[in-house]
DNA sequence: TCAGTTGGGAACATATCGCC
DNA sequence: GGCGATATGTTCCCAACTGA
């Protein structure tokens, strides 16, 4: 085998990669993209410009065998084993750790939304025609958050500010063109991550035909097509809400869960003092013992 | 020496493309 | 539309490397 072709990854650079990496629209990207390989450009572009040299297959790899690492530390855990904690813990699960269970496409109460939704779209059938030529291609999306390339062209400003459209990056509605090609290119930057303009080697590849978010564009003319922004948004929408539901069932779930322990070692005590008791039974006995256990402070 | 880290490969799954 | 070829992503594993 032909190894060691790069040097291994030093803690800042990881740390660089995992920053880009645990950015939320990066992850909504990832979620949604079929085909990540724009997506890992992007966050190699983005390493680039903190000064890691790594490409986009590089990055892939890295955080392949981070996630890897990370499920294999959570299971072996699970089973109660304990190892050395992988370094970079927080940072994985700050975002794999919070990540809802995958909810099965189109069925359940997703798929009943999806079903309404594009039931709306089609009773709207009929006025369709009248919307804008760009009504579709306004739900055109923006490569990753820190990708220059529409910096020097001549676009004035995002269709959109990602907090009109938060989490659409991912999903690309039906594009036709070279204007497309340039709306996808366009860029909306977030000031904080924006750097100045710097030479860009992989450009070239953010225009391949084997685009990540290809599989999610539907064939021209198309009902579907015509609609798909409105049904991603909403989609979105629903799936950002469903999310905080989750969160909160988690949470509200993990504290009865806290409680029902505290119960049962309650139990416990009461019951290794009542066979130590010569009359365990007794109403006094309970009184004077049913409140003795004072939990321990909890990690969450 | 050895446990931990790393990059790469194998196997498999899945989407896309081209042809019929 | 069906089917095979192709491309790509994910998971898991392994051998080489690293550092104590």
């Amino acid at each position: 085998m032909t190894r060691r072709a790069s040097k291994n990854w030093a803690e800042r650079e990881i740390r660089g990669l995992l920053a880009v990496w645990q950015e939320r629209e990066v992850q909504e990207q990832l979620a949604g993209a079929v085909r990540n390989r724009e997506v890992f450009l992007g966050i190699s572009h983005s390493l680039q410009r903190l000064g890691v040299q790594r490409d986009w297959k590089q990055c892939r790899a890295k955080v392949k065998n981070l996630k890897y690492e990370y499920r294999s530390m959570v299971s072996r855990r699970r089973v109660g084993r304990r190892g050395k904690a992988m370094r970079f813990y927080q940072e994985m699960d700050s975002v794999l750790g919070r990540r809802p269970p995958p909810q099965p496409q189109a069925s359940g109460l997703l798929g009943e939304h999806l079903n309404v939704v594009i039931k709306e779209e089609e009773e709207a059938e009929d006025s369709a025609s009248a919307q804008p030529p760009d009504f579709v291609t306004a739900c055109s999306l923006q490569l990753p958050a820190d990708s220059t390339e529409g910096d020097d062209q001549e676009v004035d400003k995002p269709l959109y500010t990602p907090a009109e459209r938060p989490g659409l990056d991912s999903i690309t509605a039906e594009t036709e063109g070279p204007v497309e090609e340039q709306r996808l290119n366009t860029v909306s930057e977030d000031p904080a991550t924006t750097s100045p303009k710097e030479p860009e080697p992989q450009q070239e590849q953010q225009h391949d035909s084997s685009s990540p978010r290809k599989r999610l564009r539907p064939k021209k003319g198309s009902l579907l097509q015509r609609h798909l922004g409105t049904i991603i948004s909403s989609f979105l929408d629903y799936q950002r809400k469903a999310e905080e539901r989750f969160y909160k069932w988690e949470e509200e779930r993990r504290r009865e869960e806290r409680e029902h322990e505290m119960r049962i070692i309650q139990l416990l005590l009461d019951h290794s003092r009542c066979s130590l008791s010569h009359t365990p039974d007794s109403p006094e006995y309970l009184q004077h013992h049913s409140h003795v256990f004072t939990p321990p402070p909890s990690n969450n």
